[in-house]
DNA sequence: AACTATTTATAAGA
DNA sequence: TTCTTATAAATAGTT
């Protein structure tokens, strides 16, 4: 597609290599986003130029999609639970990156002339509903914690609780049976060379 | 690039959305190919359908592409801990309404009149950091509360632990006296009769 | 799946 | 890099 065919091999010229690689990247990068939205589809791409520069666009987000094609490809389980709340916020960070990067090359492709205050307030207001919906899920996150360790500390709470009703209710027994016995409270020191406690503790 | 013009969104119809995915996916494929044959580039793409099939292409293989993906990201994914992630999300924020404001100022010398356009500008900046401060104190008073359960839970948790040494100490003592009084282990209904747990507790 | 009228991408040139 | 433009390539709508 150009004023000549071209064979696809690698190009030898440095120049011409690099022209073509910056028009072709560009292409490739634009037909992926294209892909993404007329057709619903979740693409990753990443490139390399031979100088090592890093070129790539993803939607969602590339930790998703690396995510999602190792799950596919080799079954890789689960994210770690505290990972996931990092994921999260790539998720979020890319969405709003990706509607800043579309909204700004749908300006790009017009005149700016015919650019109206209307759709500079769109932009805007398009960010702040992001930045909004970022905020409320963050706080969901936190109160959800709050939540977990709320309800973890009434577990061990109670596990607490159940402990001493049990300690006192056998030192209830030892009291009785020295009654029985006729034996005075031992003192703590005594016990302790008849039963160690780093036999019978654990 | 067909018999007529189309917009760039999703493609209502089904049928339709999967015929151009098909299409498109093909030519997405083939133009990562010829550009990492041409130029000699590390490419890898992932494509997702919107049925979740998944299509890809790599050169040279996809590990080391993402491998070298995150190296060189690697400057943000290792956000560990709350505060590095908020940091990490400020910094983020930060970012994309720097180039919010750049895109305005780019737009801000051709057609708009720059006073009112500056005008906007100065109060969207005050809302905005009166509102970031905003967040800012009330992330701060969750991260405050979630560290306190955390240290009350731990506190709970030695309890506990002191607790069980407590309980298993007695539980020793028990079965010494009951060895020097030639007695059986006594059952835990008969034991309650004498001792009722109401008595004892709390 | 094919076909083909058009649009889109881009090779070469400046 | 950027633009221009002739031409190759991709593909939207149709069969």
């Amino acid at each position: 597609m150009g004023r000549g065919k071209i064979t696809i091999k690698r190009i030898d010229n440095t120049n011409a290599r690099h022209v073509t690689f910056s028009k072709r990247r560009n292409g490739l990068l634009k037909k992926a986003k294209e892909l993404s939205i007329l057709c619903d589809a979740e693409i990753g791409v990443i490139v390399f130029s031979s100088t090592g520069r890093l070129y790539n666009y993803a939607n969602p987000n590339m930790g998703s999609i690396v995510e999602r094609y190792k799950t596919v490809k080799e079954g890789h389980s689960e994210l770690l639970n505290s990972e996931k709340e990092a994921k999260f916020w790539q998720v979020e960070v890319g969405g709003l990156m990706q509607c800043m990067n579309e909204t700004y090359s749908h300006f790009m492709g017009k005149e700016l002339s015919t650019i109206s205050m209307k759709e500079l307030q769109d932009l805007e207001n398009e960010l702040e509903m992001s930045m909004k919906s970022i905020r409320i899920r963050k706080d969901q996150i936190m109160k959800e914690k709050i939540e977990a360790l709320n309800s973890k500390g009434n577990l061990i709470q109670k596990e607490n609780m159940e402990l001493q009703k049990e300690a006192s209710f056998i030192s209830g027994e030892n009291s009785l049976l020295r009654q029985n016995m006729h034996m005075p409270e031992p003192d703590f020191l005594t016990l302790q060379l008849f039963n160690p406690p780093s036999t019978s503790y654990q």
